[in-house]
DNA sequence: AGCACA
């Protein structure tokens, strides 16, 4: 047989190998559907699914290579097709003599998932944000957040791989939405993996680690201080770092919030000397300066989601504007500074001057500062009121239920149809208010038009 | 319908 080398090989024939390539698979075709297929020709012991650009081959590997040359040789005569859920599939030998699983613990269905958050304001999602995330899946037992090279990541725990898998399934690729973030943090989007863990070590209740089983774990010192927002990093420093100027954004405002609110009720522990309102994302924000850091901690740590008016309406989000002096060009109904009465004022309001003592919180404002009756409700006592005792940080035991956010876990299951996207959803309609509580069965595939970004991005 | 990963 001479000049074999120098004619074309049969295109159809490879040497044989115990590995056969399929292609033509159906789409997410399993490795069930890949053993069904090759077990009436031997032992099936490995497989590799959803390979090529396509995802729509596949490798099967027998246990010997008399196996594979039964299939091959059992389809290269039948009058029937390989199939797979009634699609031919194609079948030949591969030309490789061993699958080579590259299975990482990625890949791996486990019950603790590695989330990374991606986004300039990653690392300012709290632990609160991510747990009310994946409640909606089930229960999480634990989560730990850490720094590393691949950005700021979580370790969430559920119970099982089967939850796990729902949530990483309904979640991986999405944006966190945004009406569940601080309004002036940009988009956040999950990348989610198995992680190999099962069970994670959870020695603290802190900004970065949480044990929802155990209530009794002890609080961090790191925890104690701030919001509940996440402002502590890895090495236990602020991120978020404070500043005399506080960003407040407001929430289900149902009423008006006029720069004389805001004066009256951010005066209750300081002087304010400016403040400056406008609209953002649709929302009121302010920023209100103090002369000091000490006296906007105050302020921010005291009425940080709490309700200008008693019925949950007006309700504050504050964190630490970047500012440091605010540049108010015009005294109007929109911004103000008090430090300087003679320049115009538009609405012909009395300037009061930054000097009066620093009242006690406790005590509410000054009462001849506030010309409430302009206003439906008068100010809720609690924006006013100081919960010193409140919040999960101080009182023992730490109750999961007592952590922020816990009660809104029931967004994240919407009855079919009744999500608005984000963004568009009005700003009285806060998130936990309309929905139903939880179901106990998660649903994860209506979770999807909570999510902003489609995959793709 | 045509050979994997990173």
């Amino acid at each position: 047989m001479a000049s074999v080398s120098t004619q074309p090989q049969f295109r159809y024939t490879q040497p044989p190998s115990k590995v056969l390539h399929l292609r033509n698979l159906p789409w997410e075709c399993t490795e069930e559907e890949l053993i069904e297929l090759g077990k009436p020709f031997g032992k099936v012991v490995n497989t590799k699914c959803n390979v090529g650009a396509n995802r729509n081959q596949a490798f099967i590997e027998f246990q010997d290579l008399n196996q594979a040359i039964a299939m091959i040789s059992y389809y290269a005569s039948s009058s029937e097709p390989a199939q797979v859920r009634g699609k031919t599939v194609y079948l030949q030998y591969s030309n490789r003599q061993e699958i080579v699983n590259n299975k990482t613990a990625a890949d791996v269905a486990g019950n603790v998932l590695l989330v990374t958050i991606e986004g300039a304001d990653a690392r300012l999602v709290s632990i609160d944000v991510l747990h009310l995330v994946f409640s909606a899946f089930g229960f999480v037992h634990k989560i730990t957040t850490f720094e590393k090279t691949a950005g700021f990541q979580a370790l969430v725990q559920f119970s099982d791989a089967e939850i796990a898998t729902a949530a990483k399934e309904a979640l991986d690729g999405r944006s966190i939405p945004r009406y569940l973030l601080p309004e002036h943090l940009g988009p956040c989007t999950l990348r989610i993996t198995y992680s190999g863990h099962s069970d994670l070590s959870v020695k603290f209740q802190s900004h970065r680690s949480r044990d929802y089983t155990n209530p009794y774990l002890p609080v961090a010192q790191s925890a104690m201080e701030g919001s509940g927002q996440a402002m502590v990093g890895l090495d236990g420093k602020r991120l978020e770092s404070e500043s005399n100027v506080l960003l407040a954004s407001i929430e289900n405002m149902q009423y008006a919030v006029t720069l004389d609110v805001l004066h009256t009720v951010f005066s209750a522990f300081g002087p304010v000397l400016k403040i400056a309102m406008f609209d953002k994302n649709g929302g009121l924000q302010a920023l209100i300066q103090y002369p000091d850091v000490q006296t906007a901690v105050v302020a921010k740590d005291t009425l940080e989601g709490h309700c200008i008016y008693d019925g949950g309406f007006c309700k504050l989000h504050i964190s630490y504007s970047r500012h440091t002096d605010l540049s108010i060009k015009v005294n109007n109904d929109r911004s103000r500074d008090y430090t300087i009465p003679n320049i115009p004022v538009v609405n012909a309001q009395p300037s009061i001057l930054g000097q009066q003592p620093v009242s006690n919180p406790m005590m509410g404002p000054p009462a001849q500062q506030y010309n409430g009756a302009r206003f439906p409700p008068p100010i809720s006592e609690q924006a006013m009121m100081p919960q010193s005792q409140g919040g999960w940080g101080t009182a023992p035991p730490v109750a999961p239920q007592s952590m922020p956010m816990q009660v809104h876990n029931n967004v994240y299951m919407p009855p079919p149809g009744t999500m608005p996207p984000p963004g568009t959803m009005p700003p009285q309609m806060g998130p936990g208010m309309p929905y139903p509580p939880s179901h106990s069965t998660p649903q994860p595939a209506q979770t999807f038009s909570t999510y902003g970004p489609d995959r793709s991005q």
